[in-house]
DNA sequence: CTCCGCATTTGTGTATACACTGAGTCGCGA
DNA sequence: TCGCGACTCAGTGTATACACAAATGCGGAG
């Protein structure tokens, strides 16, 4: 594995989860020798993480991790929503019904409270089988940005089990909607979907500023 | 300016503008003689290009200029009417009127057959005035990506007089109705828009394969 | 004549040295 | 004491050297 790979890994890991917070500067001698590469790898990396958004060169000579808030919450919900709805419609057209069935069906008996992790894990498989059915690489690698800010998002705001099942009964219409080659209901649901969520993290923002 | 901005300058402009054909194979030390660099700044560049898709690795030793077919402009177009879309509606709701009002004039008043670059350098500019209204960064980035591979789209098929003129009064609607303040009628005014361009470009292209 | 294996070569991945710029600080003068 | 200027230093931008991997070509053996 390259070692420019490895620091674009640990850096992303660490800025998704919070270890290096929004505002951290980064300097390039100080993380290269921290991650155990030489400066050129890392240099790539970071390049990698400015072109995903996750950091910014707040000077010439300073590069921090980028800071995100309430608008770029609502900023990034925007271009989700125009984004998965288009996702949406593409996939009930071209889509595998059989494998939006099975999803389905694992929305249907999946209890996202008690075990949130394997719930993101059903999550990350019903986007890749989304991403397979519309064979899009534009598209795709639009979302793929997306959902990486969308880890940072989801960190900032706690979801509470009520929004956890909610979640999965509205992902489970979606699959439907797409295993029935239905795009207009699956583009409408994930309209709704996308609504609820953004509004629950908001709230859940308010409490804690 | 940096050797990297430069290097990435000199290539993108030749990618778009086919002097480096889809195929063509850039090699780090051949590109980085040519260009007057070494290879530390053109591997940033190159690094920029594969994150824009203009570029791709064919294995792990060789990157080539990314070909484009039918179908890639096909899935592009899928993205474009997702992000427009949303633009327009975002931009009506919050854009300057002044703004798209005096881009409207531009608009009725431009004779694109006469002199096309002018044509497009007023796009850009409409582009632009968009982009400042929804000031979104997500948006605006994804926006950017697109239009990078649009231009040599662009290129491909070439514009015929009269569609020129049908895309100005087209373009000269959306820009009304964002001035109007009416998103719904921008948002269907910019995907009848983007219907009749792809539909342009693939006849274009149906011509000459 | 053909096929297999080894060597050479080409090209990328990484490390490091050097240069330059910008900022901060210290000192001198008013 | 305050302000201006120069110097120093930290940190990035660039160049280059080294290491390693893969592909290709050549030679020998069957």
């Amino acid at each position: 594995m390259r070692a420019s790979d490895r620091a674009y890994g640990v850096l992303l890991e660490e800025i998704q989860s919070g270890t290096l917070a929004p505002g951290a500067v980064l300097g390039e001698v100080e993380q290269s020798t921290r991650l155990g590469v030489s400066r050129t790898p890392l240099r790539e990396a970071l390049g990698r993480l400015v072109s995903d958004g996750l950091v910014v060169q707040a000077s010439p000579r300073v590069t921090v991790v980028s800071d995100i808030d309430a608008a770029d919450i609502r900023a990034l919900f925007d271009v989700r929503r125009a984004l998965e709805e288009t996702a949406a419609r593409l996939a009930a057209r071209q889509g595998d019904a059989a494998v939006f069935t099975a999803l389905a069906a694992e929305f249907a008996t999946t209890d996202a409270a008690a075990d949130p992790d394997a719930y993101y894990a059903l999550i990350g498989r019903f986007d890749a089988a989304l991403d397979a059915s519309v064979s899009n690489d534009y598209l795709t690698s639009a979302l793929r940005t997306v959902r990486t800010h969308l880890v940072r998002v989801r960190r900032l705001a706690r979801d509470n089990p009520a929004r956890l099942a909610a979640s999965v009964a509205e992902h489970r219409l979606i699959a439907s909607a797409l295993a029935a080659g239905d795009g207009e209901l699956a583009a409408h649901a994930t309209h709704v979907h996308l609504h609820n969520a953004l509004t629950s993290i908001l709230d859940s923002l308010e409490g804690t500023p």
